[in-house]
DNA sequence: AACTATTTATAAGA
DNA sequence: TTCTTATAAATAGTT
């Protein structure tokens, strides 16, 4: 119904599918309302488009889970079990995992350790061992990155002062030195003299 | 769309309303599957007439539990959660207790621990010192019952070998010997003089 | 249930 | 996107 015939089958030029889409889409919705009063109907539509987006119908008083609550007694289909079973289910596995690493992480710290043999207590300690040995390393790490920053920063409040002095010091000499010495030594310090403050003032903060 | 236009309005005449009724349900159900193919859309459609039977249509691979599920997420509309709402609150719940668990199970085991700052760190140095130190301590008090035990079961041996010398004493010496004074004697030598084996000879297993 | 005059939906174009 | 319009499709009333 158009200018044209079409063909029932995937319109593959997008915009065109998504144009189609609307308009069909609120073509059945419109039908649907009518049969709602037409013909007494109670009618349940659900519309997804191929991006994902939803609208629905619900014949009014009568709402998606009343029609579902309908559904199943006449399919017998059991939906509403099925979904109950599956949460059951999950609720037992999470729960029992739940315990493991509750179990794990209180004899990890030492509680309620009576129960456990030998073997275990081997395991465990080893792997506390473990743990303490990386977590010792990360802060040696941790040390040695906030010592480096903070070694650096010296270099750079030295270099600064460094080229302080020999600022003042032109200042001041400008007046009473005369040879070329000073002032040739003076250009070949400078280029590496001038540090100003750090880029980020804020490093040390992350420790 | 017909001989003559009608109103949109609940048709009185059962009959006339019935044969409507099947009239545009396949309609509904031909253009939801025209829909479904032409613009790649998933649908869920369920129509219940007036006498209460039902008639539904959904996409395929896409079951009505499934559109369901979606309608859910984008509505946020409780349908069957509101059923099962408790369980799904539990499911949650633990689900957020088991990852904050997770995430300090492989803390402890000194994983995932780029991120964690210095304060962090020592705290968990403590704790897993502290473990160490529980576990420690359990193992040596095993080792000391365990040393316990083994002393008793020896004192025990030497005890019942003390009573069966006696006996045998007794029975060899009731006609060779008179006087009470080899008895007494034998009495004070016996419990240094004779080891047995082990009464459990597998608890050196334990460790 | 089949037919068909008419209404309605919509494909393509602007 | 929205409006327009020629045409296909749906269907109300009839047989």
């Amino acid at each position: 119904m158009g200018r044209g015939k079409i063909e029932i089958k995937r319109i593959e030029n997008q915009s065109n599918r998504q144009v189609t889409y609307t308009k069909r889409r609120n073509g059945i919705i419109k039908k649907v309302k009518e049969i709602t009063v037409l013909c007494d109907a109670k009618v349940s539509l659900v519309i997804f488009s191929s991006s994902g987006k939803m609208v629905d119908y619900c014949s009014p008083n009568f709402p998606l889970i009343n029609i579902l609550d309908a559904y199943q007694k006449q399919t017998g289909d059991k939906l509403w079990d099925a979904k109950h079973e599956n949460l059951s289910n999950e609720i037992d596995r999470i729960k029992k995992e739940n315990d493991n690493m509750q179990i794990e992480l209180r004899h990890l710290k030492g509680e309620d350790i009576q129960s456990l043999h030998h073997k275990d207590l081997m395991a465990m300690e080893e792997a506390l061992e473990n743990g303490l040995a990386s977590i010792r390393e990360r802060q040696a790490e941790i040390f040695r990155i906030t010592k480096r920053n903070h070694e650096d920063k010296e270099r750079m409040l030295e270099e600064e002062y460094k080229c302080l002095s020999l600022q003042i010091m032109d200042m001041e000499g400008g007046g009473k030195m005369e040879n070329g010495y000073h002032q040739q030594q003076q250009m070949q310090m400078a280029p590496f003299s001038f540090r100003v403050q750090p880029i980020q003032p804020n490093l040390h903060e992350r420790f």
